[in-house]
DNA sequence: CAGCGTCCTTGTTCTCGCGCAAAGAACAGC
DNA sequence: GCTGTTCTTTGCGCGAGAACAAGGACGCTG
């Protein structure tokens, strides 16, 4: 159910979309329409063919990528603002994950068929991508750092200051993480179980870093939790 | 030593000049110079200002991280053909990581200031950029999911299967990699220590499956080796 | 408010692979 | 050929964290 037009104030002032003229963006946007997804709601499917690419308005999604054993591992929190599914930009025909709406979400849709011509007919929004694919590598590339060198505590540490700093937002008393994360999540971000996240969460809280709940977290010394995560200052849990 | 002129046929089969007109590649070209690095020659390092940016023509170089605890990861091996060294897609005016020449190597240098110029003048330089990028975002995320759902041996028999894939030759016998790399290479590729890979390297040269010496590396079955590195087939270690 | 499902905590056991140590090969230079 | 350096092999003990196991708390639904 598209909507009659989208405007341009929804976007102009994405990172995307920098140093594009009115125009432009109106190009693109008309090649867009809009959706809403439920929580729970499944945006697209790994394996799936890769027929539509998305800018995420409002809510939240996380992605996620399981092996062929079952294993699964959260790929990365989509923010609003964000661009996904750009499975061709990637070079790929499917999408390489699983993405689901953890809170009500919604998302601008285009169809996969319409990036070329987008790309080659705009290159500040080619530049514009090309950033975006090259700030996510990044921190693909500091993941793998974290996973390969660092002990668990650390990485967790290092997951939840991500977080906080991508998805939170102040509140009295410190960051809130403002949508429905589980430890089981927090374990697939980090590589390790569930078990081992509570208990460094469970640490966490006894000195007064974090304080949690059924699916909630609030940072309340982040400065602390970075001296963790980066080393600075000895490990908590058991 | 800048040569006095680049000739167009050195890149245009290259997957980065793909649907660029020779003028273009000409002009893209013309901004070069060409640079020779011996063995052991660090080509840029961690941390300084991204001055430049690369294609490799000819050769090998190892790309490594290290914390700031001192600890080392190989991020990638570059081979001819690859762009390296671009910061600017990154979002980045540092290198992030060390670039080493690991044999008598040949690249084109480009100064980094020339870089948003190429990009904005040649959609198409951008949009094969973007897959080039892309593409290695593909390859840091598939790593993600490696180190942190599968065990050792099995992360040791994909790095050792990518870089069959991508820097070996064929030869009697098997699959040469082609350029000197140490059991200590491979642990930091795959976040574990010289120590365990000598322990599954030899388990496999007893099966049959490689056959290595110092700093050599051939792989003779690469069929049984992909399937223990996809785990359809026990591990063979100790 | 009873009942059920999901998410979380906490204890115990067990194991992979790291840390440490020391000796053995291959190569480079003299 | 000798010697030093770098790379590699191999043995042993230990510890972080996974696997297993059993409850407990919260929130939704009827």
């Amino acid at each position: 159910m598209p909507t009659a037009a989208l405007d341009r104030t929804l976007v102009c002032d994405l990172p995307l979309f920098e140093q594009m003229d009115d125009l432009a963006i109106d190009h693109v946007l008309s090649q867009a329409t809009s959706q809403r997804f439920g929580m729970d709601d499944v945006v697209f499917e790994q394996g799936a063919t890769a027929d539509r690419f998305f800018i995420l308005l409002h809510g939240r999604l996380r992605v996620t990528q399981v092996t062929p054993e079952g294993q699964q591992v959260v790929v990365r929190i989509v923010n609003p603002g964000d661009l996904f599914g750009i499975a061709k930009a990637l070079q790929r025909s499917d999408y390489p994950g699983t993405a689901t709406a953890v809170m009500e979400s919604v998302a601008l849709v285009w169809p996969t068929s319409a990036w070329s011509g987008i790309v080659h007919q705009h290159p500040a929004f080619a530049a514009n991508a090309m950033q975006v694919i090259g700030g996510r590598l990044q921190e693909a590339q500091s993941r793998i750092l974290e996973i390969s060198t660092e002990i668990v505590e650390r990485r967790v540490g290092h997951a939840v200051l991500r977080l906080a700093n991508q998805s939170g937002y102040p509140e009295e008393g410190g960051i809130r993480i403002d949508f429905p994360i589980s430890k089981q999540d927090i374990a697939e971000m980090t590589g390790t179980t569930l078990h081992t996240v509570s208990r460094i969460l469970t640490a966490w809280e006894e000195a007064g870093l974090v304080s949690g709940g059924r699916q909630k977290l609030l940072v309340k010394n982040p400065h602390r939790l970075l001296l963790i995560a980066d080393g600075l200052e000895p490990a908590l849990a058991k």
